[in-house]
DNA sequence: CGAATGGGTTTGAAAAGCCAACCCATTGGG
DNA sequence: CCCAATGGGTTGGCTTTTCAAACCCATTCG
C-alpha cells in the first residue's frame, strides 16, 4: 500500500481545475473572453500550455468547444452549467485577494444587482444564517480518517 | 514589453495559494491537522515539496509556524486570521466536487449549526440576496482591460 | 539496545513548464 | 497580385519542478 491521501472533494475538484491557469481560463470565459488568442494573453498562459488546459477543461465538462466559423474553422470556449457553478470559487478567491492583497486598489469590482459592490458572504441554504468556521462541524465519512487526533489513519 | 496578463485578485491569490497541495495543506490545518508528518500523508504531498509549500504559506501570512516543544525542537502550523478567511474558498471547492464528482458519496460532510448538512450559498452582504451570475456585473478598473469586445487590450 | 517518532534535507531521474519559431487557411489593404 | 494580419494551434529545445526513496539527527519508548 502506498498510503493514499485523504479522500476529499476539495482535492478532487483541484485535480480538475487546480492546475496553473485553469481557473484563470474560467475567469476569462466567465468575463466573456472565449477565444484562444485572447485567453492566452489575458491569462499569461503559454499557448501550448493553454492548449492542454483547454483540452482538460473540456474533458472535465466545465468548458465546451463550439465552432463559430467554418472556412476557416474557428472555435470558442464556453462554460457549461458545471463550469458556471465554479463561479463561487472565483468569487471567493477574488474576495480574499481584494481584502488581503489589493485592499486599496481592486483591479475588478463586482456590482450586485442591488447596486452595491459585492461583499460575498456564505450562508447555509437551509437556515440562511452565516456559515463560518465556528458554525461548521466537519464529519469525515471515509473510514480511518479523522479530522485530527493521534490515531494512525491508514497503513499498517 | 511582454504583454502583462490581466491584473486580477484571483490571479494574485492563486499566486500565493494556487500551487499544488497548498490548499490541501490549508484544508488539513483547518481540520486540526497541524504537524508535518501527518499533513504530508493526508495530502499526499512529497515531503520536500511540503517543506517549500509550508515555507511559502508562512511567508504569505496564511500560516504561522509555532514551536510546541524544545528538546527536541518541534513545530506545528496554524492558520492565521488571513488563513482562516480562505475557508470560503475551500467550502466552495468542496461543494462543487460534492455536487459534480462525488454526488452519491461525499467523503466529508459539513454540518451547520442549524443541524442541516451545509449547502453553501453566496449572498450579497449588503442586501442579503443571492449573488449568482445573473445578479453580478463585472467592472474592470484597470485601464485597457475590458471584459470582452474586439478592442486590442494592451500592446501596440 | 533497538525501534519509533518527528521534522526535515539530499539525490537523481521523470515530468511539466516555458519561449520562440513555425504552420496553415483566410481576410483585408495597397 | 502581394504582403501582412488574424486565429488557432503545433513543434523543438531548454529550464524548472516534481517526485520517490533514502538519508540524517535528536529524543523517547519498550
Amino acid at each position: 500500500m502506498k498510503a493514499a491521501p485523504r479522500p476529499c472533494s476539495i482535492a478532487d475538484t483541484l485535480a480538475l481545475v487546480g492546475e496553473k491557469y485553469s481557473l484563470l481560463v474560467l475567469r476569462e470565459v466567465s468575463l466573456g473572453v472565449r477565444r484562444f488568442d485572447r485567453i492566452a494573453r489575458n491569462t499569461g498562459a503559454p499557448r501550448d500550455i493553454l492548449t492542454t488546459r483547454l483540452k482538460r477543461l473540456v474533458e472535465a465538462g466545465v468548458l465546451e468547444k463550439v465552432q463559430y466559423s467554418e472556412r476557416p474553422p474557428r472555435f470558442e470556449y464556453r462554460a457549461t452549467a458545471a463550469g458556471e457553478e465554479l463561479q463561487p470559487v472565483l468569487v471567493t478567491l477574488m474576495a480574499w485577494g481584494d481584502r488581503h492583497l489589493n485592499a486599496d486598489d481592486r483591479p475588478v469590482v463586482l456590482e450586485h444587482r442591488c447596486g452595491e459592490v459585492l461583499s460575498p458572504r456564505i450562508v447555509c441554504a437551509h437556515c440562511g444564517d452565516e456559515a463560518d468556521r465556528d458554525s461548521l462541524t466537519a464529519h469525515v465519512r471515509a473510514p480511518g480518517w479523522t479530522t485530527a487526533g493521534p490515531t494512525t489513519p491508514r497503513e499498517a
